[in-house]
RNA sequence: GCGGGUGUAGCUCAGUUGGUUAGAGCGCCGGCCUGUCACGCCGGAGGUCGCGGGUUCAAGUCCCGUCACUCGCGCCA
């Protein structure tokens, strides 16, 4: 007989009745009879109803062990009686009559329950993240997790990727979020950097001719957490070479797809290949360009029903061309009641208002004091405009739309929430595209990147030489669900010159960008296929499939939000000898 | 760096307009219990109310400061 088992705690049903069998596990609950113990015993893949009888060997022993001790049973597999089965349990129909105890290793007192699911401190979790991980929730979302990556990996290959691994010490790059730097010993004074992500490398794969890569990567971004960003996480990284956006987005769209619905549990996933929205487009409809579409609610630019009209702030604000007025349908919200709530929600988010029409019987021009000043014609088109029909209302903000877009996007989130609108069956994919290559910094007023400055911009050189570095798109997408970033990506200017140019327009001279992208630069003189990728957050997608709102409950051993490892005790001080070695002094700020 | 929330027993929480000895459930320890599966019943131990200062005859409760955790903003090409 095997020393430990010779079954699962999950594996026993009735058709091993008379079995002897041997099983190991944690006991997870206890109910002591006196004359009579019974045990559930778990490990990864269930429970086991153990029954120990008095005067049996082990009866003793078991009834001073505290829940968690690891034990070893022998005993026999037991039919229940009908009315003792446990319809709840895989293996309800049978238990286990003990004959002898092994005590493997045995438990102290618990800091933390293993046993139910209430919600505890975070600290006191991370700190025990051994007993934590015993606990049914997280459990299940770190195997799901271990699926979830094997099931990209069978998918990815069976695409015809290969799959490689990219330096984790490597050189810091100038663009992007603060890297995480690492001190050499053997040269004194200089650092490595953990990659941000490992585009340099994927582009250069590219380069060499392997044609389709990726990565389940790990990246590093020394920046302030959130309850879905650590400062570590992974990416599935991938990169294409002689591909159209179109060819990328063919790629990847069974995979995720695939990915999703093997693990949906019932939700609905759209069919690819997914929507393509447009950057403009999505934050004219929705207000940002992350939109939930289980949210039905397009907002509408209905400006013109209030131009020359009679309520008097929307005509005036009109007057300036850079103005705009939109709205937000609110289908089913047309009582006075939602109309005030939403409006003093909206004060309390810091703004004038949200003013609004509802339509109720008997008042086909509409209810409201805007309604009663534009008059009863100018609120029938708007209402014809939205769709709406009586029982509805719509809100409206007003300025110009570059400053109030984001709390439009909020609003229509609220409204949609509020009414009960949206969809939580289903998980929504949408490619946002076209993004914007440059923007203006509002500070310095120059023009930047507004995303990755390795894009191909749409139109080339010649868009570069020509067009306003404001209306040059880039071929650079994203994939939402449900209002979440699943990823972000490009397809690569792999043109010397028409980077450098590219920089130089974002203010970067050509000396600069010749030394911080040397590699890169180098190897596009010898021959570089066009190429592009994207690279989907492997977290996040754990994180959507377990319906979990935070990054830690889809990560075995997450640091806090303070960048801690609460159970390793990262990060530390170290010896003064470590720092000799390296060659650093510390100068700690001063306190106070 | 900034703003919100939380902090009372090992754990989850209650604690009134400031008022006598700060409570409950789970867990723990002891006792009883042969069909439970959130087992039940009886008894017990366990508290610097995050920390420091202040107001007051009196502070878990009010005020100031501070620390920890958490959520968000900045940041994250």
């Amino acid at each position: 007989m095997h020393a430990y088992r010779t079954h699962t705690c999950g594996a026993l049903r009735a058709a091993d009745t008379g079995k002897t069998v041997r099983l190991s596990g944690w006991i997870h609950r206890k109910r002591d009879h006196g004359g009579l113990i019974f045990v559930d015993l778990r490990d990864n893949y269930g429970l086991t109803q153990l029954v120990l009888h008095p005067g049996s060997a082990g009866f003793a022993t078991v009834e001073h062990l505290r829940a968690e001790s690891v034990i070893r049973v022998d005993g026999e597999v037991v039919a229940r009686s009908p009315e003792t089965v446990n319809p709840n349990l895989p293996t309800g129909e049978i238990e286990v009559r003990v004959k002898e105890v092994g005590v493997l290793s045995a438990a102290s007192e618990l800091p933390l329950p293993v046993f139910g699911e209430p919600d505890y401190p975070e600290d006191i979790r991370l700190k025990n993240r051994h007993l934590d991980l015993r606990r049914d929730t997280l459990h299940r979302n770190i195997v799901l997790r271990s699926q979830v990556i094997q099931s990209i990996r069978r998918r990815m290959i069976e695409q015809g990727f290969l799959e490689f691994q990219t330096p984790i010490l490597t050189a810091s790059s100038p663009e992007g979020a603060r890297d995480y730097l690492v001190p050499s010993r053997l040269h004194p004074g200089k650092f490595y950097a953990l990659p941000q992500a490992p585009q340099q490398f994927k582009q250069l794969l590219m380069v060499a001719g392997f044609d389709r890569y990726f990565q389940i990567a790990p990246c590093f971004r020394d920046e302030d957490l959130r309850a879905d960003r650590s400062l570590e996480f992974y990416q599935l990284d991938v990169e294409m070479s002689f591909v159209t956006q179109e060819d990328v987005f063919a790629a990847i769209e069974p995979v995720l797809h695939g990915v999703f619905e093997e693990f949906a549990q019932g939700k609905t996933v759209t069919p690819y290949p997914f929507p393509r929205l447009p950057f403009r487009e999505s934050i004219a409809k929705y207000g940002t360009d992350k939109p939930d579409l289980r949210n039905p609610l397009v907002m509408a630019d209905v400006s013109e029903h209030f131009r020359g009209g009679g309520f008097g702030l929307f005509a005036r604000m009109l007057e300036d061309s850079k103005n705009a007025i939109w709205a937000i349908p609110a289908p089913g919200g047309g009582s006075r009641a939602f109309a005030d709530r939403m409006n003093s929600w909206a004060q309390a988010e810091g703004q004038p208002g949200l003013g609004y029409i509802f339509w109720r019987d008997g008042e086909e021009g509409g209810a409201g004091p805007i309604a009663r000043n534009i008059g009863a014609e100018r609120a029938e088109a708007i209402r014809n405009q939205l769709g709406l029909k009586v029982g509805d209302a719509a809100f409206f903000v007003g300025g110009d739309p570059k400053a109030f877009y984001k709390f439009a996007g909020v609003a229509r989130t609220k409204v949609g929430t509020e009414l009960d609108l949206v969809a939580d069956d289903r998980f929504d994919f949408v490619w946002i595209v076209d993004f914007p290559m440059y923007e203006l910094n509002e500070e310095t007023n120059h023009v930047d990147f507004s995303h990755n400055p390795f894009s191909m911009p749409q139109g080339g050189l010649e868009a570069l030489n020509a067009r306003d570095p404001l209306e040059i798109l880039a071929y650079q997408y994203d994939i939402v669900v449900n209002g979440v970033e699943l990823c972000s990506g490009a397809i690569r200017n792999h043109r010397p010159d028409i980077m450098l140019r590219a920089f130089e327009i974002a203010g970067y001279s050509r000396e600069s960008v010749e030394h911080d992208f040397a590699g890169m630069l180098n190897a596009f003189r010898y021959g570089a296929p066009p190429h592009g990728g994207l690279a989907p957050g492997i977290d996040r997608i754990v994180m959507l499939l377990a319906g979990e709102q935070n990054i830690r409950e889809v990560i075995a051993f997450p640091l806090n939000q303070q960048g801690q490892d609460l159970l390793m005790n990262a990060p530390s001080e170290v010896p003064e000898r470590q720092l000799k070695e390296l060659h650093i002094r510390l100068a700690p700020p001063i306190k106070g």
